[in-house]
DNA sequence: CGCGTGCTTGAAGCGGGTCAACAACAGTGG
DNA sequence: CCACTGTTGTTGACCCGCTTCAAGCACGCG
């Protein structure tokens, strides 16, 4: 990886003009600025964190893809979540002595570098913020439980439904959808199938029964998806859509 | 359930005397009593909080077991995680408007209550208790990468064992351990079998087959684990411990 | 052109699910 | 005191969804 200072000003952030982002006010973005390092530029197919290794610093996500996942000792791996944009990383690290999950970039990246020792700084000056951040912690927990009830007990067109119209709903968050409503996946096949708890051979086979139901259209990894009631229903999902949230 | 004073102060609080739980200062221990509302008594079955709904308080569960669950529509269930007593809970649902998940009681439960809205003063005023809450979500989350890993690439020999395994270790940080290493467990085998995404059926005879290796004795709801490196080994695990924490 | 990576598809086997029955036990009410 | 009932645990038989093994295809790139 690769680091430099902060050519963005958090004041500038692109993200920040999204319209799922909460308001800061002026002074917090000030602060967030005073917090903010620099930024890292990560390769695609780097390793960001390495499982078992212990980082200094947190992380959020300005541009491209990334994901945690965790193995066990004799290679088979489970991605936990993906990191997108506007996404705040390294918080379980920061507060666990060691690092237990490994976070790789899928695409380039770049990431906004804060301190880990001004974490407590943040806490004291700015609670507001620290609200935010335990929001953000929060956030991730409700996607892993969804992400739990879909591995434990979903079968597999309804998994694999589930995750592409949850991946949609994020990438619309942090404004990775084009106009005509099609998202740019980066990872393969292997990794939605790691995603899933799933082989991949189950994963191609069921994915093409599912393309023929019309439902969505997935290829050449761009996904757009047609009917959304329908992708709901086959994922056996609720369909509640996120609100507003803070960005650090 | 049943609401009534706070009948235990906070500084006499059983669980501050446990090893595991970090000391907090005299002021903090001051702030936590004044933040806490009362005490809840929830019997054994109850619903302490119903998913789909909106609750405005936030827990500490001082005694007794519950957990934390998500359904689908035609109601298949997993469970998400096992709250046991110090463990904060609420704090996703607070920061979000709807709840996703329930919390049914194991046991007779004793709960802390706190208000929610008070929840920004602990923010403004306790800086360090607040960093405090951000961990204990920060725990959360570790513990349900652990046990999405769990679901999605452990087989059920494995799940099994990695699964109580990591009972009888939060069991110990709670003091729920008796001196002859037994613990007891108040779920059924249909809890356990929600919990690893599982059938019933499956648990049971895997279970049968695990017993036959001597590494536990689990039987009438007590679990004592008899060679805990070979119960890591068969759980494919790293069996790391876990360190202080914080109490709120 | 040759190689690597990712996608696709068929065949065969097994792990875990479903269905079904029964045993052990606690609680309940006649 | 004991039949009746509901809950939990246990076990067998059968089946299906998913895994593993294997092979071929398409495409991009050195």
């Amino acid at each position: 990886m690769n680091g430099d200072g902060g050519q963005t000003p958090c004041r500038a952030c692109p993200l920040r003009r999204l319209p799922l982002f909460a308001n800061a006010t002026s002074a917090e973005v000030d602060f967030i600025e005073t917090f903010k390092m620099g930024e890292l530029h990560g390769k695609a197919g780097g390793t960001i964190y390495l499982e078992g290794a212990t980082s200094p610093h947190l992380f959020t996500l300005l541009s491209g893809w990334a994901f945690r996942y965790k193995t066990l000792p004799d290679g088979r791996r489970q991605i936990l979540n993906y990191v997108l944009p506007g996404d705040f990383i390294g918080l379980q690290t920061t507060l666990a002595e060691t690092l237990d999950h490994g976070i790789e970039a899928l695409t380039d990246v770049r990431l906004c570098v804060f301190s880990r020792d001004r974490l407590a700084d943040l806490f004291r000056n700015q609670p507001s913020l620290a609200l935010d951040v335990t929001w953000l912690a929060a956030r991730d927990e409700r996607i892993l439980d969804d992400h739990l009830l879909s591995i434990g007990r979903r079968r597999s067109r309804e998994r694999i439904a589930y995750l592409l119209w949850h991946l949609m709903t994020r990438g619309r968050e942090s404004g990775l959808v084009d106009d005509d409503g099609v998202l740019v996946l980066p990872m393969t096949q292997q990794h939605l199938a790691d995603t899933l708890g799933l082989s991949l051979v189950t994963f191609n086979k069921t994915l093409q029964r599912l393309r023929a139901t019309g439902i969505f259209v997935f290829g050449d990894r761009r996904l757009k998806i047609v009917d959304e009631a329908k992708m709901i229903a086959v994922a056996a999902a609720d369909g509640v859509r996120p609100r507003s949230r803070p960005l650090i």
